[in-house]
DNA sequence: GAAATAGTGTCTGTAAGACATTATATT
DNA sequence: AATATAATGTCTTACAGACACTATTTC
């Protein structure tokens, strides 16, 4: 990897992402399974799904996630947030490397994943509430780099409305704050919820309803899909 | 740049510092001039202090980026925190390249800037209040960059710690105000502010007191140097 | 004692938490 | 009518803003 003009090594560089769901009533990550060639570093283990940037195709960084979003899941357009980058001489047994890590929210819902062409399968690992990884063992240091992913979430998930675009676009007011209380791991108070986002001007009602065994609910979509919104204040319950 | 190993080429990697300081009563960032040399990009251009990750020398890129803040303010341990990556085919004439941005918060009180071997001078640039950039012309894009950093350290001021850090390690409540007010751009009001401080358990008393032509105050110091201390709500005036 | 800045106290407004109450559908 | 969930109302608490007031030094 010496550069001919200017005499002096670069590094590996990828981009990976950490896509979020709820499946299952739980928050989950999308994983991909590592080739099983023996040349290859972490054979047949998990990882986040990611890659080396294409210079060729990609005109930038975040064009280079957006494309690798869509190679798993055929989105074009889920939530996409630069979380941070890690790099050194130690993480990729290959040298010196350093990944931009990307993390995603998307809804699940009718959603068709993909295997790529460096992975052999993909699933959606649970992540259970008190904890920022999932069981399985991951390639290179994607452990860390989920963490901070999990981490990052939950934090803005206090004062923003970044749970929003874990569910399908039109939802109701309770649906939402299940969301709330899968991510956050802990109840929230309906109230006080309801009081916050209709302050807030986050949603708008759409002239429909969700039908079920009793009253019916009120559907909502958020009134921008682009951008997440800011709480004055967190969630956080009295000590 | 291609690998041999990989049979694909890598773009170019750097790592950039916005370094913010506090001079002459306005916030204010270490810019250094890019060499003269025809054959460089942007000759003669100001620009943040950064460049090129040395395989050898830096274990990880933030043991890169202190060694860079070292040889441009002979400082080892300012508050220094990664702020985002920018990467694409346009921002370097050179090819695609990504560079790691990072901020750093310090005290210029008693401190020699020194030039480093790529730069044949540094100075201090004034931020003023309602800009996000500097009157220079910057290299690169580095524009974009000083923006992101300036937005970065406004916004966390408003819920953080963080001025605290471009204090010396002594200093008085009404110091500490004025810079919350210097890098907000608006007044604080005292008794909020001390009653903030106060129960955040941000700082503690120092045995001295900072003599003047008037009553004399009390002096403090970070209770942690290390971390920053996120308050429960934003200083946010009423609307 | 005048000047100047340090430091404190009190009142108010806003938004969240707790909890009770009302509303509207199905079976 | 019973049941289940949706939606709203009221009371309390926490903390920030506004502003007045007291304290302590130098000159």
């Amino acid at each position: 990897m010496k550069s001919p003009k200017l005499d002096f090594d670069t590094p590996l560089v990828t981009v990976d992402i950490a896509i979020f769901s709820v499946i299952e009533g739980a928050l989950a990550v999308l994983l991909v399974k590592r080739p099983d060639a023996p040349e290859e570093p972490f054979p047949n283990h998990w990882a986040l799904p990611g890659g080396f940037i294409d210079l060729d195709q990609d005109a930038d960084l975040l064009a280079c996630a957006r494309r690798k979003l869509k190679e798993k899941t055929g989105l074009a357009s889920p939530y996409l947030e630069q979380l941070g980058a890690w790099g050194g001489n130690k993480r990729d047994p290959r040298g010196w490397s350093v990944t931009q890590v990307y993390f995603s929210l998307l809804s699940a819902d009718g959603l068709e994943l993909r295997a790529g062409a460096n992975a052999a399968d993909v699933k959606w690992a649970r992540i259970e509430q008190n904890e920022t990884g999932v069981d399985d063992r991951l390639a290179f240091d994607h452990k860390t780099l989920l963490a901070a992913a999990v981490q990052r979430l939950r934090g803005k998930v206090e004062y923003t409305s970044l749970p929003a675009f874990l569910l399908p676009e039109e939802f109701t007011l309770s649906e939402l704050q299940r969301v709330y209380e899968i991510v956050l791991g802990r109840p929230v108070e309906k109230s006080a919820f309801r009081k916050r986002v209709g302050d807030a001007g986050l949603v708008e009602k759409v002239p429909r309803q969700r039908l079920s065994a009793n009253r019916p609910a009120q559907l909502y979509r958020l009134k921008k899909r682009a951008a997440p919104i800011y709480f004055p204040r967190t969630f956080s319950p009295r000590g």
